[in-house]
DNA sequence: ATAAATATTTAAGCTTACTTAAAAATATTT
DNA sequence: AAATATTTTTAAGTAAGCTTAAATATTTAT
């Protein structure tokens, strides 16, 4: 399928998970930047392929096949913004970007392999799931914020959750990354502030950031 | 620029650098898996564009700006490959198949990147030359074969020049990987058998295959 | 409940990147 | 050098994915 199609079903799909849940051709429009018409158009089109029921003037519902193929394309960018995130010094917005390209490029076999590379991480950097290779998300987390682990313990970064800038900024510089290690070596009930080690420095956190950094104890 | 646009300078670059060096929209459009028509109709196009000149019934030439829209493309070709390949176990017809989708979707910027991640080769897993970001190729390869290093030295493989599906297998098997490590344990230079330390474990080749895997030696 | 505002749909048209078929030029063979 | 074969070009047409403008339906506000 192209690429016109695959970011409509996105579209849908992540415009029906929203709040507002308005899925009519003019919220997809404006979503995907195109004009009503094009959108009511490429609906249309898409009903026959069987992506999507189409009634005039309605929201507009994916068909198991355009959950599918949406959960696919999900699955890609939030790989792809993994393994970049991992791989390279690179802003999350910067990550997106390029992310919003490569998820049409990718065939189910390359998919697969950035996941096992990346150990078939449940969360991308932004704390967003990743569907796994049948379409299923992990909506259970397990993982913990820092501000509740325990002190002596070592942990797992898996989510980052935020949008902010400077927050990652400071990620950045500290090598508070999506799979890094870090070891709690002390927790201050009193301030609610939380001593870390990672990468052989020490660093002090307080509860604005340790309540959006999500780890999974090491086994 | 599109891809049908990167791609046809691409198979002109590529056209122009072989034997045969025919560069007339018959050979590109064959090239391309396109009729003929489409490749003249192309032809004109790309010529408004000055991406090539175009004269009826005579080769294609790509003009300067041409030249450089293909090896930005070459360029992300074969850094996908190199990153692909050094990340993932996967053929290389695999790998190359990616790449061709993804060199299109890539910003210099990422291609960047994965240059500096890849420690800014100059050759891709094929042993071709990887165009730095002023489109300039190193033609004077450094590397020498496996079978004229010396004895207790330490290499890091940079070629593994074959298109010999039995070979990569073997390679894989026994971690000979684009940018791995050697140190060489031994030199037979009766048999010409080159005895190797990789990934902790000793192997003996044979001349078949150090003259084909280049290194260089580590700083 | 009706008027005004907004959204959707239809219709006509554009560009890109192809196609096939036929005409024109070039290349090859004898 | 002429005849034949091949290649290139032109012409006409198609599908995808858009656009704008106008018609139609729905929603919101009074």
């Amino acid at each position: 399928m192209s690429v016109a199609v695959e970011n409509f079903v996105k579209a849908i799909y992540k415009n029906g998970k929203r709040d507002n849940n308005d899925t009519k051709p003019g919220n997809i429009a404006k979503e995907l930047g195109i004009s009503n018409a094009a959108a009511t158009d490429m609906a249309k089109k898409l009903a026959l392929k069987d992506l999507l029921h189409y009634q005039k003037y309605q929201e507009l519902k994916l068909t198991d096949k355009g959950t599918k193929m949406a959960l696919n394309v999900v699955r890609k960018h939030r790989l792809w913004e993994a393994l970049l995130f991992k791989l390279f010094d690179l802003s999350l917005h910067d990550i997106h970007r390029e992310a919003e390209l490569l998820e049409h490029q990718t065939s189910d076999l390359l998919a697969n392999k950035i996941s096992e590379y990346l150990g078939n991480p449940k969360f991308d950097p932004h704390g967003d799931p990743i569907p796994n290779s049948d379409g299923e998300i992990t909506t259970i987390d397990t993982s913990i914020t820092l501000s509740n682990t325990e002190e002596g313990k070592t942990y797992i970064i898996s989510r980052l959750m935020s949008d902010d800038k400077e927050f990652f900024d400071f990620c950045g510089q500290h090598g508070l990354k999506y799979g890094n290690t870090v070891l709690v070596s002390k927790q201050f009930s009193k301030n609610k502030m939380t001593q870390i080690l990672i990468k052989n420095n020490t660093i002090l956190l307080n509860e604005d950031f340790t309540s959006i950094i999500y780890v999974n104890e090491q086994d």
